[in-house]
DNA sequence: AATATTACTGACCCGATAGTCAGTAACGGT
DNA sequence: ACCGTTACTGACTATCGGGTCAGTAATATT
């Protein structure tokens, strides 16, 4: 009746933790974390926890990078590759992409970073690097793209990519503030495609 | 050479500390704020602060309250009292409020909200009554008086009034992460205004 | 000038929690 | 079966910061 106290898993634990912090810091942002509670959701003691995270900012760190990485990585991969037309790209990936993220996960680093992002400059830093710099990059080649091919006109939404994403923010700050107060985020975010490619198209359809 | 230590001043104390307090979780967030430095930077003991304010909790929503429920009873009062078409209200007013917003010190309560809403569930009551709900049926009462007199045709857009707000919220969020990172705040808010009101008015000056 | 009132001070208390480290036990090698 | 290595534990320390309160001094009142 001996089973072992605790496993040797040296491979799996940096994830685990990760993983467990993250769900932490999610309920609780960064200051109102505990370390003892992450540790104790990992299944895991304090001690270890500190033997693969030299303090808790670093963790908040690595936290941040595995989350976010992944996700913004996968989307340019797949746009960079499509064929398809700007509007296509707009109203298809783009819009899915935009109406499934305040849902996902992922909504909770969007919180981290407005409400602790100040007091971790280099993290701001290097969300920058490789996930807002990218992304209005993305946004701005759409665009560019609709542009040179005469499906859009020459607007000065290409200037400002923000202005796509804008919804997406929105919905994702409504639910982190408002959780329970109903919004349709799949309709606001159709909606905002919906006007901006006629935007984009205005005096495509009909003379002026 | 026996200048007083202190002055006794029970009518602006309140003010004062509340000013200095909305300093200091301007920098440091709710939870980062020390009631120390508050009381400092107010230039009164701590034990005086907590004479006015029963918690620090208590100070945050004082704080809250005082920064947001002027201006937008401010904008409520201009709004209704004009007589301007639905148009030139959102080219108008709403407009330069949307890119005043970001600028102002008030972006401040919008980080307070998103990072430490959570935790403060009475607060989020007092924002969405006060604020949020106000906003969104102050938009609603416009594009629905354009919608009626005839300026504009029937979208959904009465529907998400959070649409027509979102590109204020992406420059205050940007602004609060990215400080430095250029943003031009005025032309994001004026070209969207313009997407905005040329989608509410598509077919009323083409036939499509 | 003496007294009463109360706005105000600042040293103190104490719970919470980031980070440490001496010791323990799982596992691979022999 | 017996090491040797090291992944792991958990009790401990140090510090920080919210909140208190006995005392002090600025003003009002007489």
């Amino acid at each position: 009746m001996t089973n072992p106290r605790f496993q040797r898993r040296k491979e799996q634990r940096p994830d685990e933790i990760a993983e467990a912090a993250f769900d932490v810091f999610s309920e609780r942002g960064y200051a109102g974390a505990r370390v003892d509670d992450v540790a104790k959701r990992a299944g895991v003691s304090k001690g270890l926890l500190y033997l693969y995270f030299r303090t808790k900012e670093e963790l908040f760190k690595a936290v941040v990078m595995r989350v976010i990485s992944p996700r913004v990585d996968a989307l340019i991969e797949r746009l960079s590759a499509s064929e398809q037309s700007a509007e296509e790209l707009l109203r298809g990936p783009v819009q899915s992409f935009m109406q499934q993220l305040p849902k996902s996960r992922a909504r909770v680093v969007i919180k981290l970073m407005i409400g602790e992002g100040s007091r971790h400059p280099d993290l701001v830093e290097f969300y920058w690097e490789a996930v807002a710099s990218k992304g209005m990059g993305l946004i701005r080649a759409i665009i560019e793209r609709g542009e040179s091919s005469g499906e859009f006109r020459k607007t000065s939404i290409g200037d400002t990519p923000q202005l796509v994403v804008a919804p997406m923010l929105v919905a994702t700050v409504w639910k982190i503030v408002f959780a329970d107060r109903e919004l349709d985020t799949d309709k606001l975010v159709s909606t905002h495609i919906d006007m901006l490619v006629s935007y984009l198209k205005a005096g495509t359809e009909c003379a002026s």
